[in-house]
This record gives structure tokens, sequence and C-alpha cells, in this order.
DNA sequence: TAGATTGTTAATCGATTAACAATC
DNA sequence: TAGATTGTTAATCGATTAACAATC
């Protein structure tokens, strides 16, 4: 049954959980989400039914069911712990990032081969590891979850030390297209295609105003 | 003739180019392409196409060639410039990234509203500037894109006065979904969501190891 | 009952993949 | 000529949208 959510509406589901925290009704109806989210009314419909499927013809969801059936779906009550290697400008930025909690997702620790930053702390207290320490870390810790934010040629190097500390998600923040084995999950996060991607639909005078 | 070239297509075309600038021979094939990306042959050679459609039987396409003209449909050589709002921790990772320039797009200065910072530069030199003069400076410095990396309450107030500034392009790294008139082009880079999606397909054991 | 809203079935759309003819 | 590779046409797939019956 939980099989059935396509990736699509998965990865709807956080934006519908923003929106969803800031009303203050008791019932709410997907023609009000798709306005206010200006997303397709039906879409939205199937969206809810596919989580939930608790809907009132006339009267829309309950907004509390929705809302924790959606935690529910995204998993947000089971905590899972990642690190992070590299703790250069962007690596600090997200390892002070709050934001990540909220779904579940506690960045440890960081991993850097600078020794001079391994006396330091970020400012909430978490610590930087010698990479040397990343495979005791991650046994210790149980962590599933690696995060790559180091420079391009170091993050081919860095990815088969993951999977080598038996890390099955890898988040990619390099612009390196990673070789990696079957069986291991990786998502990249490439600042720069994105950017760059943004600047020639620009120029290209693309239509459609949300992507 | 240029505007058939799919959403899809051009999403790939810098992973292409990364992939084209490693390699050293003269002429190279979709197959080989294919092998190296771990994408659809027949995919790889229908972006080809729609790119450059100068490939021989047998032989593959001239590398330069393809090169040439992946650069030049990504408006490579077209300089943009762009401005950051927010200088905080992920907003400075942001302004002294080099990789942007690759592509064609300038952050030419930060904008922040606590005065601290109004002294500081960047390590590159960039220099940050109090928000009220973004109207100003977006006027003389011919400003199409800006970038929002400011905390959650800020996000809309932000969006509004870069529009008013005549920006044509958004990139917002808020969790925020920016509520934009008709005509600009919003690209979301959520990363919490980003890693959040990531864990929840990792814990429902998604079979695909690349998304 | 009438009307708003849900949930489902069919149609459409965009992108990828399969099959195959064209070419050097 | 034979074979590798391109380029095109048709089939497939996933996701969104349209149409509409079911429900309170």
């Amino acid at each position: 049954m939980s099989s059935v959510i396509s990736k699509a509406t998965l990865g709807r589901l956080p934006t519908y959980l923003e929106f969803l925290k800031r009303q203050e009704v008791e019932y709410i109806s997907s023609t009000q989400i798709a306005r206010a989210l200006e997303w397709g009314e039906v879409m939205v419909r199937k969206d809810m039914n596919a989580v939930c499927g608790q809907g009132k013809p006339k009267v829309g969801y309950l907004r509390e069911n929705l809302m924790t059936s959606i935690l529910d779906t995204l998993g947000v009550d089971k905590n899972i712990s990642a690190i992070m290697v590299g703790a250069g400008k962007l690596g600090t930025a997200l390892m002070e990032y709050k934001g990540f909690s909220e779904y579940g997702v506690d960045i440890k620790a960081a991993f850097d081969n600078n020794p001079e930053k391994w006396n330091e702390r970020f400012a909430n207290g978490k610590r930087i590891y010698p990479i040397e320490l990343l495979k005791e870390y991650c046994k210790e810790n149980d962590i599933r979850i690696g995060i790559i934010a180091v420079p391009q040629s170091q993050a081919q190097i860095v990815c088969d030390e993951m999977i080598d500390c038996d890390i099955k998600a890898i988040w990619n923040l390099s612009a390196v297209t990673l070789d990696i084995p079957e069986g291991i999950l990786v998502k990249n996060e490439n600042l720069a295609l994105s950017l760059s991607f943004l600047k020639t639909c620009m120029m290209r005078n693309e239509e459609r105003n949300d992507f």
C-alpha cells in the first residue's frame, strides 16, 4: 500500500506539509490547497488520496489527519543519522542549518582532511574529525546517509570511502557525476548546474513561470 | 530551431559538457557517452542531434564541434549578472563559489540588512551592501537574476523587492513557496526538501540507484 | 433536493526507449 | 560489401489533466 506513492507525489509532500502547518482551519479542501500552491486541483486530490484517502465530499480533508499522514509517509518520526565530508563554506552552512531536523535527518558530524579544522566546532557544537576516523564513526553511530561537499578532485574518492563505510544514500553537492555500485542511492545537488539551467531558460524566454 | 530543445535535454547539457571536456579523442560516439554516464544510448543520440546534428555514421561526433554547440545552446558566452540577497553562511558559500562563471553567470554583489556586514568583503573581494541600495544597484548594473538566501520570514518580501527591481529570474534557496507574478521565472532550490526526499526514498528502499 | 467536493476512469502530454532504415 | 553508428518513426511509460460518477 505504501509503495504505490509515486516519486512525483513524494517530492510534493513537504510543500503540502509546509502549507498545512500555516493554516488554522479544521478542514481543508483540495481546491483550497491547489489555489494556494498554484497546482492542478486533480493532482492535489490524487496526492491527498494517495497518502491518506480520507477526504469527505463537501468538506475536504481533516487538516490534522492530513498532516499526520504526510509526516508518516515521509517517515519524519524515524530519525536517520548522516555525516558530512568537507567542512568548507558550503559544508559549514549545511552543518549549521536547522531545517533538516524537521524531516528527521540529523547531520551528526563533519570530516575534513585539513588538520587546522579538527579542533574547531560549528556554531551548534557539532565537531569536525579527521577523515581517517570516518569508518569508525559510521560504524559506531549507525550512519546511513553521507553528504559530499568537497572539491571536485576528491568527490569520487570520498564517495568510495562512504560506500566502504556501509552508507546507503549519498547527497552529492559536488559537480562530479559519481560512479556508484548498484543498490546505493544518489541524489545529485549540483548548484552550478541549477543556476546555469535557470539562466539558460531565462535567455530562451521560457513561457512557464514555475518549474 | 533553437526552441525545439526540451527542458529535459537542456538540463543534461552541462553534464555532457563536463564529460566531453575530460576526453581527449577527436571523435566520440553516442554509445561511448551513454556508457560513461550510464544513460540510455538513444536518449544521448537524440540530445546530441538536437544541439548539433552533425554526427557521422560509423565515427560519431567531432568532440570539439559538440562542445561548441553545447556551449552555444547554453549561452555560456553571453554573460548574465546576478545579485544575492542574504549574506549568511549559505549566501557566503555561494558568493565565493567559482563554478558559476563557467556557465556565464556572475554574482556581482550581496545585500544584507545587518549593518555589521556592510564593511565586510568576501574572499574574492565582492561587496555586501545595505538592502536599501538594491534597486539603484540593479538599475546601474543590468541585473537580471536575483538569488534569495534569507530566512523564511523575509523571503517573500525580498522576492517582491527583486521584482520591483526588474529582475527576470529568481533562484530561491529558501524553503518558502514564493508568490510570483506571470512572466517571472523561479527555480526553487530547497535543500531541506532535497535531503528529506533522499531520506524518504532510502527508507522506502527504492530500487533505482540514480535519480 | 441541490451543491460542493471527493475519487475514479479515460485522455493527453512529455520524455524515454525500442525497432529499424539510412549512411558512410 | 559488411559493419558500426546515426537519425527517425513508433511504442511505451509515468505523470498530469479532463470528464464524470459517487457521496455527503
